[in-house]
RNA sequence: GGGCCGUUAGCUCAGCUGGUAGAGCAGGAGACUCUUAAUCUCAAGGUCACAGGUUCGAUCCCUGUACGGCCCA
């Protein structure tokens, strides 16, 4: 199987040809050419010379004229090879394999059906491909492969290539809605002496020069508000966070989040701002602000749905979380046993996860959380135990966290605390105590509101992907 | 972590009650000067994921392992 391209890849060495030149000059990309020639009627002749360059992805042989496909990042067009044309360098155009990187010059013209095409008049290999690509027709469709060798994937699959396009698409316009506010981009450490601003476990690795553990960080919250008490009153860090947790459709063990944090701001403001920026990018990448989920549609235009947790929790399961104030009488209310290291407000967390989040389907706001489960949220300015916060969902998923952001050092101080006696319990997922940012909020920080946006999940409702692996280059693989 | 399903040619897939494997595409040789999943002829291509077991005989039945998918926790 290889070895005849191997044996290819010889004849033309000793036939003096390089199959891997350095460049090929003046060349035009395919969606130019195209773009120059949109209204060319069927069998029409044109002057215009081009030079194009690309993978070859499909042959039709017809003796003494046959028709090549040619992809490059742009588009496909298709070559015309005639031996009245080439002479003597017909027949080692038609001898390249699918796969192999050409570059052709020729007149632009529309075949009798229409097609634009190039009429070769000299090509030349541009770089041999040995292993054969994936079948033409089915394209390549095992999920493993597709994940593991993602090049494949994307010579294979046009809806591939459209959804990362689609990706880069989503990320700069993330990046142009915070850039025309006066948001200012930083990169903070990813290597942290110590882990914090979400709930989750971390990795771990090991600095050799200082002989000491470091850990990835699990969130950018601490440093970028440190920046905010710095005075950097509008900033935003988009990066990987790293979680050591399982792997399943919604959960990656790096993944891309965005933080941002607003002097002056509440969690009304944000959530304001969260809804705009979802539409405008949506308006930007697909050009509406509908997308489609399982068949159905979902509008993510402003206003969306905002519902408190205790509502949302007490109209799906009955269940009013404030009335149970305990994690054995809340334990009991849900007819189950506690186990030892579950808190109350974990009991809260599975309540939402399990009976609410799977019916957010229309975009929603869930505000007011239990301050166990927020050691970084302002306490409301009215409700008694709970905070400032609110989570945004669309089509049954999380895509976003935000609080009114905790300022006083001395309840910070306090959140640590309590955050270490779920350490004690057992809790794996509990903050360490961190008192160079309790320190930070000594200085002052001004009222601040502060958002944590999941890209990848932001790309899957805007892609309609099932899984965030479709939407993740390279997954996380076992081996 | 548990349950169910899958792994056969480079790719997409067949394979009967257990008798040593087939197709299409891709690749090879040939025919063909407007095709586009081109068409036609010929030939070639396999550690049936891996390791055991049952059997005269295993791609097929059983056990385990690896990897993947779906569902649940």
């Amino acid at each position: 199987m290889l070895a005849d391209r191997r044996a290819k890849l010889e004849r033309l060495r000793e036939a003096g040809v390089e199959p891997y030149p350095h460049a090929f000059a003046a060349r035009q990309d395919v969606a130019s050419v195209r773009a120059r020639h949109e209204d060319i009627q069927s069998g029409a002749e044109t002057e215009d010379r081009v030079r194009v360059a690309g993978r070859l992805t499909a042959r039709r042989g017809h003796g003494k004229a046959s028709f090549l496909d040619l992809r490059d990042g742009s588009g496909q067009i298709q070559i015309q090879a005639r031996l009245d044309d080439l002479g003597d360098r017909y027949e080692g155009l038609l001898g390249l394999d699918i796969g192999d990187i050409v570059g052709v010059e020729g007149v632009v013209f529309a075949s009798r059906r229409g097609e634009l095409s190039v009429r070769a008049e000299s090509w030349e290999l541009l770089s041999k491909s040995l292993r054969p690509p994936p079948e033409k027709f089915h394209g390549l469709e095992d999920t493993e492969t597709r994940y593991r060798k993602r090049e494949l994937d994307l010579i294979a699959n046009e809806e591939t290539r459209e959804l990362f396009r689609r990706r880069g698409a989503t990320i700069a316009a993330v990046r142009r809605w915070l850039d025309d506010r006066g948001f200012v981009e930083v990169e903070t450490p990813v290597l942290q002496p110590l882990y914090g601003g979400a709930l989750a476990r971390p990795f771990t690795t090991h600095h050799n020069a200082l002989d000491r553990d470091l850990y990835l960080r699990i969130a950018t919250e601490l440093y970028l508000k440190r920046l905010v008490v710095g005075g950097i009153d509008r900033v935003y860090e988009l990066g990987k966070d790293f979680r050591n947790e399982g792997i399943s459709q919604k959960h990656n063990p790096e993944f891309t989040m965005l933080e941002w944090y607003e002097a002056y701001a509440d969690y009304e403001d944000t959530a304001r701002e969260l809804e705009e920026l979802v539409s405008e990018v949506a308006r930007q990448v697909l050009g509406t602000t509908e997308v489609e989920r399982d068949g159905r549609k979902i509008d993510v235009a402003p206003p969306w749905r905002r519902v408190t947790l205790r509502d949302a929790i007490m109209e799906k399961s009955g269940i009013d979380v404030m009335e149970h104030p305990t994690r054995e009488a809340l334990a009991e209310a849900m007819g189950s046993e506690a186990s030892p290291e579950e808190g109350w407000g974990k009991l809260v967390d599975g309540l939402l996860s399990k009976q609410v989040e799977p019916d957010l389907i229309e975009p929603t706001f869930i505000t007011d959380y239990p301050v166990e489960l927020s050691p970084f949220a302002k306490r409301h300015r009215t409700e008694e135990g709970l905070v400032e916060r609110w989570e945004a969902f669309v089509g049954g998923m999380e895509i976003a966290n935000s609080f009114s952001e905790l300022n006083d050092p001395d309840e910070q101080r306090r959140r640590f605390e309590q955050q270490r006696e779920e350490i004690e319990r057992g809790d794996e997922e509990a903050q360490p105590y961190d008192e160079s940012f309790v320190e930070a909020l000594e200085h002052g920080m001004p009222p601040t509101g502060g958002v944590g946006l999941g890209i990848d999940r932001l790309v899957m409702v805007l892609t309609g992907a099932a899984s965030l692996r479709e939407v993740v280059l390279f997954p996380a693989m076992r081996t």
